[in-house]
DNA sequence: ACCTGAACACCGTTCAAGT
DNA sequence: ACCTGAACACCGTTCAAGT
């Protein structure tokens, strides 16, 4: 029995690595594929070693939030534009819009942030920052506290979407009796599918709705920004 | 044994009943309460026999969300309320208001609306009339597409906060070196909650911050709107 | 036809034990 | 100290069998 078995883990497990093979899981197999057996596995290791280093499953995904979270403030922290007065506009629409690109690589990661019960002090620090872009456009603490709340989950990039107003719009693919019965989704979806006969399948381009949406806000905001003055 | 057992179920078990019992449970005891054993139970039945009326678990949640998108749709078909052209605003506004009061009543509804994959009918239906108030507004259906994805789930009366902005808001509560790393919202915390001492916890008033991203949205598109005349 | 008991393949997690 | 095997208390679900 002195063969030194080589097969195991050769770095020590740490929170750092098990937050880390968590977030590599998820991204290759979705976040259902993420259970504790299966992350354990990942690492060369039993599922109950794993608790040495997240106090459960829920502490985990707490942990996997912060980094991912500090993985969008290390984006955005440089990208140094300016944002007083009126420049506050663009400076938080670029912020946001960053953002966004790291929701872009983890498309599961907005479920399991909305799913979180305690705030990561990560996702705090991002509000913080956004709240002083706007203080830097003359926001009256007010005005950027409900500024935070209408922007919602916006406010990091991602929303999430009921459903896609323009599945089926293969023109033609409604059937008679539903056409009957939501005349209007079936007029909107045939007119604007026809306008972009490009999109075959889901015509709906959700980088553009999402800009369209943020514009949206971030106008309206705006304008009580400068009526306020 | 020609007793016969009173204490079997004596309506028979069907779909609608099932539904209706798993809306109960979860009103009751919350989404987490819901599951296949216990909503059997609560109908004097075994968990293998509701797999005669929902095809799976997924399912039975599906029927769950159609119910509660019906009763939506009772609520808000007979307010009646004129809608050609500027009062499509505050048509659409006062529906969306009166879709919002069922989900005050199934606060764990919102979770489970978002979890779908396939869309339900009567949820699709809500959409169809919303468009049809834009529709009366003037709006192009391009336009109301837009509006659609813009508003999100608040076009049925909810918004999903990541987090509460003014958390710990019991003044001074806050540590100092939190307050060092995120100084705009400790700022803002300690300002809102002057303003408004009344309130002790949450000091955030969930339905005003809901309409005032509603009315930001809502107005935006009525600029929108006559722009395009 | 409608319903069910036992069993299966998973979960997260506890506990007592290994090195 | 760090890690683990076996076991527990749950899940949703399959299957073959009851009436």
């Amino acid at each position: 029995m002195s063969v030194t078995t080589q097969l195991q883990p050769r770095t020590p497990l740490s929170r750092e690595r098990v937050l880390r093979a968590a977030v590599e899981i998820a991204d290759a197999e979705g976040a259902e594929a993420l259970t504790m057996r299966r992350l354990a596995k990942a690492l060369g290791a039993e599922a109950m070693s794993l608790y040495h280093y997240v106090a459960n499953k829920e502490d985990l995904l707490d942990g996997v939030v912060e980094l991912i979270a500090s993985e969008i403030n290390d984006a955005v922290d440089q990208l140094g534009v300016p944002s007083a007065g009126a420049a506050w506009k663009q400076a938080t629409r670029l912020r946001i819009l960053t953002a966004r690109t790291i929701f872009l690589r983890h498309p599961w990661a907005p479920h399991v942030f909305e799913t979180r019960k305690t705030v990561s002090l990560a996702v705090v620090r991002y509000h913080d920052r956004l709240v002083g872009l706007m203080r830097d456009g003359g926001f009256s603490y007010d005005l950027a506290h409900h500024a935070l709340h209408a922007l919602g989950s916006r406010a990091l990039g991602f929303s999430q979407e009921l459903f896609d107003p323009g599945d089926g719009a293969a023109a033609g693919s409604v059937p008679a009796e539903l056409a009957e019965q939501v005349p209007h989704l079936v007029g909107m979806l045939t007119e604007v599918a026809h306008d972009d006969p490009d999109s075959t399948l889901g015509w709906c381009d959700d980088q553009f709705e999402f800009e369209f949406g943020l514009d949206l806000i971030l106008d309206g905001l705006d304008r009580l920004r400068t009526a306020a003055r």
